[in-house]
DNA sequence: ACTAATATTTAGCTTTGCCTAAAATTATAA
DNA sequence: TTATAATTTTAGGCAAAGCTAAATATTAGT
C-alpha cells in the first residue's frame, strides 16, 4: 500500500459513511483536492487490488477488504492525535496535519503500543471514534450536548469548532474527552443548561452547549 | 526536501564523519542499496540545490546549508528512537526501522515537543549523540566500559551488540542510557572490572565491559 | 425524445526516482 | 607508460501519480 492509496481508501470510506452510496469521481476529486483524471487512474488501480469494487461512470464501493485497510488508517490518525494532544500537549485544532504524516508509518507493532501507551482510547480529540484492529467502529452516536434533555448523561468526546478562547474555557472548568457530564435542567427560552461536571455545578450557554459533543449510552 | 533528499543528506553525513574525507559516488551507491547511476542523479540535484559540493567523478562534500539539514533529520530519527524505547518499552535494536519512517515527518513544533516530552535527552538508545535543532553535535567521545581505567567514570550512553539476555543483565543491575558508573577497579588478566552504580558494587566481566558504551568527559 | 449541461474516462505528457547499458574518466600494475 | 581494471557519468527507459485536453456517457430541461 502506497501513501496515495492510503490516503484515497481513508477518503473514500468517509465519503461512503457521510453520503450512505457508492462514491462518484469528481466527489472525489474535490475531497482529495486533484483531478478527476487522476482518481479514475487510481480507482482503476485499486478495484485491480480487490480494494473496490469500480463501475464505469458509476463511482466505487470499498470492499470488506479496501474497508478494513480503510478503518486501519483511520485507527492510526486518531490515535496520533490522541498521542498528540495528551501527551505532547497540542491543541485539538492543531493536530490533524501531522497526523495526516503519522497515519502512514508502516508498524504493527507500533500502533499496537501506541494504542497500549495511551490507554486504548476510544476517541480521538474530536470526539470521533478509533476503529479497532480488526476495523469495527463503535458508532456511538456523537451528538451536541446542546440536544440532551433534563437527567442525561454524556460524555464529553469532542469540540465542533475550537477557538483557543473556548478550549480555556473548557479547560478552566475541567472538561476535557471522558468527562461526564450531568444535565441537571434546561432553560426553554436561551437554551442554557444547567450541568453537573464532577462535583461542580454551573451554568453553560446554548453557544457552549452547541459546540461540544458528547456520546449517550 | 523530499523522502529521498533527506535520506541521501542523512547518509552523506554519517559517511563524511566515518570516512573524513569527501564521499564517492560507490559508498554512497553501497550504503543506500542503490545504483551508482541513480546516485549521480541525486547528486546533481542536491548539488543544485546547494545542498553540497559535487565534482565530476571526484564525490561530494556537505555545504553548511546541506550539513544542517543532515543533522535535523538525524536529530528527529534519534530522538523518536529514545520515545520508542523510553515510552513505548521497544528494545534498543527493534527501532531503528520504524525511526527511519518517523524521521521525515515535517513539523518543527512536533520536534520541540516531542524532545521536551523526553526531557531533552543529549543520547539515542544506541549511544549516539542527538544534534541540538541548529545542527551541532555533542561529539562526546563514545567509548566501551572496558577501555576505562580504575577511578575513571561514564555515563552509560548504549550498547553495543544487545541480546535480549544482555539487555536483561543491564536491567536488573539498573544500568540504562544516563547512568553513572564509577570503575573501582580492573583485573589485569581478564579484563573483569569492579564497579559502582548507584549505591551498589560489583563485578562485570570483560564480556560485559565490552559490550557498553559509555561517555566520559 | 432530444439537446444542452454535467460528469467521467481516455490519451498523452510531466516529474521524481529509480534502472540498464554504454561511454568516459581515473586508477593500477606490469 | 600503457593496457587493463575499476569507477563514474550519460543516455535512454520505466513506474507512480499527477495534469490538460479531447472524447464519451449520463442527466436534465424543455
Amino acid at each position: 500500500m502506497t501513501l496515495a492509496e492510503e490516503n484515497y481508501l481513508k477518503t473514500i470510506f468517509h465519503l461512503e459513511r457521510k453520503l450512505k452510496s457508492e462514491v462518484s469521481t469528481n466527489a472525489l476529486a474535490e475531497r482529495m483536492q486533484t483531478r478527476a483524471s487522476s482518481v479514475t487512474d487510481m480507482m482503476q488501480k485499486l478495484a485491480d487490488k480487490k480494494m473496490l469494487v469500480y463501475k464505469k461512470y458509476k463511482g466505487v464501493q470499498l470492499t470488506e477488504k479496501g474497508k478494513k485497510a480503510a478503518a486501519y488508517v483511520v485507527r492510526k490518525h486518531r490515535l496520533w492525535e490522541v498521542f498528540l494532544v495528551d501527551k505532547l500537549k497540542f491543541h485539538w485544532d492543531e493536530v490533524h496535519e501531522i497526523a495526516e504524516q503519522m497515519e502512514h508509518i508502516k508498524s504493527v507493532e507500533l500502533i499496537k503500543r501506541l494504542d497500549a501507551f495511551l490507554g486504548h482510547p476510544d476517541f480521538d480529540p474530536h470526539g470521533d471514534p478509533i476503529p479497532d484492529k480488526d476495523g469495527n467502529i463503535k458508532k456511538a452516536e456523537k451528538r451536541l450536548l446542546s440536544e440532551l434533555i433534563k437527567n442525561q448523561i454524556g460524555i464529553c468526546v469532542g469540540v465542533k469548532e475550537s477557538s483557543p478562547e473556548y478550549l480555556q474555557y473548557l479547560d478552566k472548568k475541567k472538561i476535557k474527552i471522558g468527562t461526564k457530564i450531568n444535565v441537571l435542567g434546561k432553560e426553554f427560552f436561551d437554551g442554557s443548561m444547567m450541568i453537573q461536571v464532577g462535583r461542580d455545578q454551573f451554568f453553560v450557554s446554548k453557544q457552549i452547549a452547541e459546540n461540544l459533543y458528547v456520546q449517550t449510552n
